[in-house]
DNA sequence: ATTATTCCATACGTTAGCGTATGGAGTTGT
DNA sequence: ACAACTCCATACGCTAACGTATGGAATAAT
């Protein structure tokens, strides 16, 4: 009579008035292994979130893996939750401007994903857009996440004064080059490229 | 003592005049393997180069396979080879604006990324870019194309009146776009892109 | 102290896939 | 007719990876 439990370890496995250091700085959690497989996720594609890859690189063998997921898809399932929720909390902080910096939110917008400082998002969010191409629950969490986004930019849009159409067209193409212009490989333009990158950004934004 | 010679598929297999049609409709070479694996390539990404995948998908085995190539690397360079001789060819025909019409002709090449003629140029196009983030090769062909097909929308830009630096923006913008707006899965957005499409044609196209 | 529980290691069985070795049927050259 | 060649089938060894079963050490509960 062994105990699989597998599951319910979203709730409190240590009582917090007890507070067993050792174990918690040693042992592995879910998060943990989310993490790392969010990092494969960024380096390799979907092809690297493999369990004994992940298990080597924490350190442990697939017996802690099984342990705290069900199989191989639950990782993958909480690799996206993380995501997803990680973009909509981004998204909702870069788009909260006030009134009359409506322009400069979408500017930042824009810069946030040519940052160096976002040197793991790009990776990571074009590894789990192609993944949606052949996932359908990936493909979803992109949808629900680029509804956020186009919202979000959408009403910066409107509060600028663009009509509705226009607001939604230049939604799409801001998006659309933000993310684009991460699969280019054209050497020699791409070389100066980042000094087109102001121009480009000023460009979709500005007012007609 | 027995022939493995792997290679000079390119020459001649048949004498012209002899004409064996038998032979040659059910035998396969190498071109039949290159376009099955491409189709594979645009359906599953660079995983679903898989040689017994592909053999069964011809209704033959591994033994034809490396008869025809040295191994599965040999088959993703020729995959590459053929993407890229193709795409070049492409490019010099859609840019081959007669004088005065080089807006026509830059319409045309948005247009053509989002016809449904080109329902399988779009995944292949974006499995290849993906694959490119993790194999040199691969890179260095999309760096190619891309050089190219920077290089001849620049040409037409410049064509237009426009200063270099403007023809430079414009060129990336284009190709940022219409790569980009392949990967965003906005539904309600999506929904009535199409209807967005021409606008934003317009809008990275016509004269500031 | 004993028991239960948590977390992980180890050992299996299984499958998909790569590359090699070799045989063999059909075709072509002489 | 015979040999040579083309193209493919079959069988083999090997590795990576999934998921399961079970043992076991460390910790917590009683």
């Amino acid at each position: 009579m062994r105990y699989y439990p597998n599951q319910k370890q979203n709730s409190i496995r240590y009582r917090m008035d007890t507070a067993p250091a050792k174990r918690i700085s040693t042992a592995l959690d879910r998060a943990a292994w989310i993490k790392a497989a969010s990092d494969a996720l960024a380096e390799h594609g979907v092809a690297g979130l493999r369990v004994e890859t992940l298990a080597g690189k924490l350190g442990v063998t697939k017996g802690s893996f099984y342990w705290h997921f069900k199989d191989r898809r639950d990782l993958q399932d909480a690799v996206l939750a993380r995501w997803k929720e990680g973009r909509i909390g981004d998204i909702r902080k870069q788009t909260a401007a006030e009134p009359g910096k409506e322009i400069d939110a979408l500017l930042h917008t824009i810069g946030v994903y040519a940052s160096p400082r976002n040197r793991k998002g790009i990776p990571i969010e074009l590894a789990v857009r192609d993944w949606a191409r052949r996932d359908a629950r990936a493909a979803e969490v992109v949808a629900e996440v680029d509804a956020e986004r186009l919202a979000c930019s959408y009403r910066l849009f409107r509060a600028c004064g663009l009509v509705d159409a226009e607001a939604r067209a230049r939604s799409v193409m801001l998006y659309a080059y933000v993310f684009g212009v991460s699969l280019l490989r054209g050497e020699q333009f791409a070389a100066d490229l980042t000094e087109f990158k102001h121009w480009i950004a000023e460009y979709i934004v500005r007012q007609a």
